[in-house]
RNA sequence: CGGGACGUAGCUCAGCCUGGUAGAGCACUUGGUUUGGGACCAAGACGUCGCAGGUUCAAAUCCUGUCGUCCCGACCA
C-alpha cells in the first residue's frame, strides 16, 4: 500500500471530545472518526486492525470447535417477551417500527435468536454438543456512552452460544471457551487475566470476565497476588472476620442524638460510637418491594450482590418520603429493632451475624439505640454476603492481603444453564428417550473495545505501539526523497516490491513531506517496524531498521528484506 | 435522571465579564525558499458565532428556552 493512495488523516492535536489516551490516539492516528456520541466510523487503518483481531478470534473459536453463523440484528420483540428480557433488558433495547407500525428490536445480544434456532433444529442428543458464534454489530442504548469505542451505542461483538446435553458437558464447553479467550487476548498482545464475575440480568450460575489492567477501566478487580484469587468487586468476597462479640446488656437502650444523621457524626464525641459498632440501615425498593438492609457501619452495601442474592431485576434506594412512610423516621435515624412492618424483609450482611452491643437508629428522628444484639433484638429474615470488599482485607483462600485495581472488561463467559432453552423450548431427546432442555453457555468478546484496550495498553508519548499481530501494517518504508529517479526512492520501491511479494504487510510512505512529518506520523500510527531510507546512509549502502519503541540499527541495503523477515519471524 | 463544564473556521482555542466592522495558531490553496524528527516567507480561501425566541438603535457578547458534546455520579448483559 502506498500512503499517498490510502487515507490516514492524522491529527497533531487531540480533539476536545477525547479524554483518555487511547481515545485520543484512535482519533489522532486516523483510525476512527465520530459520527455522533457513541457512534464511530472506522477509517481504513482502524478497519485493518479490527479485521486482524477478528481473524484471531475466528481462528481460536474454530480451533475450540465453535462454528460461525450470522444472525439478524433486527429481531422480533416476541422472542424477547418469551425469554422475559423484553422487560428486564428494556432500558438497553433500541426499538424501531416498520411501516405497518410493528415494533422491532435491534439486537444487543442474541440468546433469543440462537435459542429459537436451536429449538427448531436440534432434536437429538446426537446433535450435541454444538457451539455457534458470530461476529456482528450490536446495539445498546447505553445511559452514557463514553471513552470512544469503550462504551458505545453500537459496537462489534463476538458472541458464542454453546448447547450441551448435560451439566458436565456444558462445563467442558465453558472451559474450552475460557481457554480460547486466554489465547485470543494473549495473541492480541494484551496483558489480561480472568476474574470471577456476577452474572447480572443475563442469568446463569457461573461466570468469568476477562480483564485488561488499565487505570481508565470501568471495573474494579479484587485480586490476591499470593494465591491468584481474582474477582470483580461486584462479586468478590474476603476472609474478613465477623464482628467481635462483647459483653451485652439485657436490652437495647434508647438515647437522644439530636441532629445526628451520619455514621461519622455518631462516631464522634459526645457519642463516640466507632463505625464498626454501628449497624447501617438502608432501605431499598427491589422490584417494587421495600427491603431493609443491614450492613456494618464501616461497610458499604454492594448493590450487585443485593440484586444477585434477592434475584431482583431492579433495585434502587428508597426516597426519604418512602422511608418515612415505611418506618416513621428519616434516613439517619433508621433501624430494624422497632416499628418494622411485618411484611418487610430484613436482609443482613454476614459480618453482623452474632454481633451484639451494637448501636443503630431507633426509627424515631433524633434517637438511636445502643446495646443492640443481632438475632435477639433484630429479626433478620435472611443473612447474605452483601458488603463490598476493600483493599487490604485478608484473602478468603490464603489470608494474604487483597489488592484492588482498575481494569477494562474485554470478554465475558457465562454458564447459562437451561434458563433460555426452557423458555424458548430448545429441547432434545436424550438417549433414554426423554425430552430435556439444552444446557447452554454464552460467551462474549467486545471486539471494538478490545481494539481500544490494545491502544490503551500499548503506547508511549509519541503514539501507538502496535503488537505485531494486530498492527494495521507490519512495516512502514520511509524514503526521505520521493522523486521517481532518486536512488532513495528506487531502493524504497525495490524493497517495497520484494516485501510485498513475500507477503509482508507493508506501507510505503511516498508522500512528498519533510522527514519530520513522516517520522512523527509513523510513530503516531505505531507500525512495528520502520525502514528508513535516506541519502546519508544510502551513500554507505545502508538503510535503517527502527522497531517502534526500540533502537535503530543500520543494515546493508541488499540485506534489508532478509532482516525484516527475520524481525517479523522473531516476533510472530 | 441528578451535578458540572463547554458549543465561535476542518482542528485547538481567544473574544463574552464591560453589547458597536468575527480573530489567532495549526490544517487547506497558490508562488517561492527549504528538506534526517510535525519548516519559513508572501498571497489566498474558509463563519448564519449550535438552534429558536426575547431585550436593545445595535447581540458571538445580556435574558429565556432548546439541541448537542464532554466530565462526575446514578445506571450498566
Amino acid at each position: 500500500m502506498r500512503w499517498s493512495h490510502y487515507f490516514i488523516p492524522t491529527l497533531k492535536e487531540s480533539p476536545a471530545e477525547a479524554e483518555i489516551l487511547s481515545h485520543k490516539l484512535l482519533l489522532r492516528a486516523g483510525l476512527v472518526r465520530k459520527l455522533t456520541g457513541g457512534l464511530y466510523t472506522f477509517l481504513p487503518l482502524g478497519l485493518r486492525t479490527l479485521r486482524k483481531i477478528e481473524v484471531i478470534i475466528r481462528e481460536e473459536m474454530n480451533r475450540a470447535g465453535a462454528v460461525e453463523v450470522l444472525m439478524p440484528a433486527l429481531q422480533p420483540p416476541e422472542i424477547w417477551q418469551q425469554s422475559g428480557r423484553y422487560e428486564t433488558a428494556r432500558d438497553v433495547l433500541y426499538k424501531a417500527r416498520d411501516r405497518a407500525n410493528k415494533e422491532w428490536v435491534l439486537s444487543p445480544t442474541a440468546e433469543e435468536v440462537i435459542t429459537t434456532l436451536a429449538a427448531g433444529e436440534i432434536a437429538s442428543y446426537r446433535q450435541l454438543p454444538v457451539n455457534f458464534y458470530q461476529i456482528s454489530v450490536k446495539f445498546r442504548d447505553e445511559i452514557r456512552p463514553r471513552f470512544g469505542l469503550m462504551r458505545a451505542k453500537e459496537f462489534i461483538m463476538k458472541d458464542a452460544y454453546s448447547f450441551d446435553a448435560s451439566d458436565e458437558a456444558a462445563m467442558a464447553s465453558y472451559r474450552r471457551m475460557y481457554d480460547a479467550y486466554t489465547r485470543i487476548f494473549n495473541r492480541c498482545g494484551l496483558k489480561n487475566f480472568p476474574v470471577e464475575a456476577d452474572t447480572g440480568v443475563i442469568g446463569g450460575s457461573h461466570s468469568h470476565e476477562f480483564m485488561v489492567p488499565a487505570e481508565t477501566g470501568e471495573n474494579d478487580v479484587v485480586y490476591c497476588e499470593a494465591c491468584g484469587y481474582a474477582a470483580n468487586i461486584e462479586k468478590a468476597t474476603s476472609g474478613i472476620p465477623a464482628t467481635a462479640a462483647r459483653e451485652a446488656g439485657p436490652a437495647p437502650e434508647k438515647f437522644a442524638t439530636p441532629g445526628v444523621v451520619t455514621i461519622e457524626a455518631l462516631s464522634k464525641a459526645p457519642y463516640s460510637v466507632p463505625a464498626n459498632r454501628q449497624v447501617k440501615t438502608l432501605i431499598y425498593i427491589a422490584d417494587s418491594q421495600p427491603l431493609i438492609i443491614l450492613v456494618r457501619g464501616d461497610d458499604q452495601l454492594n448493590e450487585t450482590k443485593l440484586m444477585a442474592r434477592t434475584g431482583a431485576v431492579q433495585a434502587r434506594p428508597a426516597t426519604p418520603e418512602e422511608i418515612f412512610a415505611l418506618l416513621g423516621a428519616h434516613p439517619g435515624s433508621l433501624g430494624a429493632v422497632v416499628n418494622v412492618p411485618a411484611h418487610v424483609k430484613v436482609l443482613a450482611d454476614e459480618r453482623l451475624r452474632g454481633a451484639n452491643d451494637m448501636t443503630t437508629g431507633a426509627n424515631e428522628d433524633g434517637f438511636h439505640l445502643k446495646g443492640v444484639s443481632l438475632g435477639r433484638d433484630i429479626k433478620v429474615t435472611t443473612w447474605f454476603d452483601l458488603r463490598t470488599v476493600t483493599a487490604g482485607e485478608p484473602c478468603a483462600k490464603c489470608a494474604k492481603p487483597l489488592k484492588i485495581r482498575r481494569a477494562i472488561e474485554v470478554g465475558h463467559v457465562f454458564k447459562l444453564g437451561t434458563k433460555y432453552s426452557e423458555k424458548l423450548n430448545a429441547c432434545f431427546l436424550d438417549a433414554d428417550g426423554k425430552s430435556k432442555p439444552c444446557v447452554m453457555g454464552c460467551y462474549g468478546i467486545g471486539v471494538t473495545r478490545t481494539l481500544q484496550a490494545v491502544i490503551e495498553q500499548c503506547n508511549d508519548k509519541d503514539g501507538i505501539i502496535w503488537p505485531l499481530a494486530v498492527a494495521p501494517f507490519q512495516v512502514c518504508i520511509t524514503p526521505l526523497a520521493v522523486a521517481k529517479d532518486s536512488a532513495v526512492m528506487q531502493l524504497a520501491e525495490k524493497i517495497y516490491a520484494e516485501l510485498t511479494a513475500a507477503g509482508v504487510e507493508v506501507i510505503l510512505d511516498d508522500r512528498d513531506e519533510r522527514p519530520g512529518v513522516k517520522f512523527k506520523d509513523a510513530d503516531l500510527v505505531g507500525f512495528p517496524l520502520r525502514i528508513g531510507i535516506g541519502e546519508k546512509s544510502l551513500a554507505k549502502g545502508e538503510v535503517e531498521l527502527k522497531p517502534r519503541g526500540g533502537a535503530l540499527t543500520l543494515v546493508k541495503a541488499e540485506e534489508a528484506v532478509a532482516k525484516v523477515r527475520e524481525f517479523l519471524a522473531g516476533k510472530a
